[in-house]
DNA sequence: AAGACGAAAGTGGTTGA
DNA sequence: TCAACAACTTTCGTCTT
């Protein structure tokens, strides 16, 4: 099933390393993440005739969903040159054209691949703006090709899809993205995210649990700067408040943003509401209800 | 002057007939 | 498809520190 030593493209070392977890390889002499599958890694142009490009279509698709044609990207510029300038002799020449021709049909064949080219790219660009873990976007990719196969995406924009699938990923991984944040960085109108996600979401058969408040708390006490401490109070208000059912029905970055300002203010860390409320993207308002809410049903003292 | 508070009216989404 | 509805926002006047 694998012919050929993997090598580093880097540095051409054979010292591969394998991480099954995050189904990442990488290079242990130069340190070059290769993301990538032994099977598609540099070999690939040993297929020089039909039967075995077949052979080599049912070997498996790569282990990383993000690079549906890694190790077949490579650039084969059209001068018959080698390096140092010299023209080719005629049999290299013929080999480098059969190389070529079977690159790019391998690379843009079939419009699944062009339609993932375009939606892995922006992905690229989506999770580092959002500063989200690699994972996530593979796992994202990997819902986008679920609904590529099954013919989601037809009459709706790819950027559209994608971010949905992202938005689904964030969900179910509870490292929630609001839809306002994708909205910006994917430049998807919010409703539009939201109405596709759901569309998806019944499509694929895909579990979402329910969003929960806390998930919200680290990232918005950080940008608060807010310590542990408030961080945990402010978890455990929510604690008590869910089982108490206040929660319910409430948007969850309300609650957030209500446990966290009472928690700052209790532990004399105060922020105000209007601090709090920009970084939970909610109004001041909002937090004053909940806070409210909150007050009101859990006698709680919040004075400083 | 800044922050907190709350009333009132407006907006966008969900739900159920 | 439409109306009722709840959550949330915007706006604004008032009170407190």
């Amino acid at each position: 099933m694998i012919d050929g030593v993997p090598t580093c493209p880097e540095c051409g070392s054979s010292n591969i390393e394998h991480d099954s977890f995050r189904a990442e390889v990488s290079c242990s002499r130069c340190g070059e993440v290769i993301l990538e599958s032994m099977i598609d890694e540099g070999q690939e142009w040993r297929a020089f005739d039909a039967d075995q490009r077949q052979e080599k279509a049912r070997a498996g698709g790569p282990l990383s969903f993000t690079k549906p044609n890694r190790g077949l990207s490579t650039h084969i510029d059209q001068f018959n040159r080698d390096d140092s300038g010299k023209s080719l002799p005629a049999y290299t020449r013929n080999q480098m054209y059969r190389l070529r021709s079977w690159h790019k049909r391998a690379s843009t064949s079939t419009s699944m691949e062009r339609n993932l080219k375009t939606a892995l790219h922006e992905l690229k660009r989506i999770i580092s703006t959002l500063r989200l873990p690699h994972a996530v976007a593979e796992e994202t990719a990997m819902i986008y090709r679920q609904a590529v196969r099954k013919g989601l995406i037809r009459g709706r924009l790819i950027e559209e899809v994608l971010t949905s699938c992202l938005y689904i990923t964030c969900r179910k991984r509870r490292i929630p993205r609001t839809l306002d944040e994708l909205a910006e960085v994917s430049g998807i109108d919010k409703k539009d995210i939201g109405r596709t996600y759901r569309f998806l979401k019944d499509e694929l058969d895909i579990e979402v649990p329910l969003s929960n408040p806390v998930d919200y708390i680290p990232r918005f006490a950080s940008q608060l700067d807010l310590n542990g401490k408030v961080q945990e109070e402010a978890k455990r208000i929510l604690e008590e408040a869910l089982h108490m059912g206040l929660i319910s029905g409430r948007g969850p970055t309300g609650v957030a943003a209500a446990a966290l300002y009472i928690s700052s203010v209790t532990l004399g860390e105060k922020r105000t509401q209007k601090q709090v409320a920009e970084a939970a993207g909610v109004t001041e308002v909002t937090i004053r209800n909940r806070y409210a809410e909150l007050k009101e049903e859990m006698n709680l003292t919040v004075n400083a």
